[in-house]
DNA sequence: CGTTAAACGAGAATCAGTCTCACTAGGCGG
DNA sequence: CCGCCTAGTGAGACTGATTCTCGTTTAACG
């Protein structure tokens, strides 16, 4: 998928620069944070970010990945997932206002994006009837995945 | 809403009797959750339901609080509900399937339920295409509530 | 090149949630 | 009705994710 590498590269690029605008200085490990969020398809914990920045040869303290990814989600630019274990997630916010949710097998525990349509325009006509603005939103689906499903039942 | 009252009586009981069934016991700190849990109408975090024990006169421990809400959870009687402020919260699950959802403000942290006929048939259809079976889902979303947009404009 | 403060890494602190353990009490046979 | 057995319970220790603190590093700017 080239586009969707062009987006990603665009997105760090535009994070970096609304960084920048906001007065913030090049720090190494905040742009090593953005530049491998950028890179990831789908959503990763804090702990995960620091240990790969790691075994990429950055040392990145963990309170630094921390600091700067609730400075990103501060500006908009990142969304914190929450999958329900425990972990925050994170992930790039693209600014066309594309994005996906999440599908997470309560037998293994893998966790599957997926975007809808339907699901999309049911939210924006919500958000004309409720009286409360919507900036994000995040749906997470709990089941079982096709894996689990068929190997042993509807898994509980 | 009387209705909705006789509602969350029914559920006290199925769950009494679901445990019962199971071959739980019928242990006071256990019945004083599920009956606590069965009076709320929106989300309460472990911690709530403990604190309002107390004031009742109930003297029940966060740990059979949450030894009771994951039993619970894992018999399908209550839902886990994320709202991303690290704290989980829990609610029952309406036998008839009927729920409601979350909005949470950003500025003031107020939570307000809303259900929604469109969202729900999205989520449904949305089973069909995916594979991975849906046993709950949880939609939440965040911007900011009708007070806060009026008084701070779109909150950031 | 020197100054200044933002950014950083390491580790302490915090806090929700889980686990352990000794004690209590519900259920049941005698 | 009594006593046994075990599920249920409360208190507090433990765990692990996230946040805070502090001394050091370094980007930005003159």
């Amino acid at each position: 998928m080239a586009a969707s590498a062009t987006r990603r590269r665009d997105w760090a690029k535009g994070a970096n620069h609304a960084l920048r605008e906001a007065g913030h200085r090049a720090g190494g490990a905040r742009e090593a944070v953005v530049e491998l969020l950028s890179k990831q398809s789908c959503c990763l914990s804090a702990q995960e970010l620091c240990d790969r920045l790691g075994e990429q040869g950055s040392n990145v303290g963990l309170a630094s990945v921390y600091r700067a990814l609730d400075l990103l989600h501060g500006m908009g630019l990142v969304q914190r997932v929450d999958l329900g274990d425990g972990n925050l997630r994170f992930e790039p916010i693209q600014p066309g206002g594309e994005h996906h949710h999440h599908a997470v097998c309560d037998s293994c525990g893998r966790v599957t994006a997926f975007e809808d349509e339907r699901l999309e325009s049911a939210l924006e006509r919500l958000a004309g009837r409720l009286r409360h603005s919507i900036n994000a939103h995040e749906v997470v689906i709990h089941g079982s995945c096709g894996r689990c499903s068929s190997s042993s039942g509807a898994g509980a």
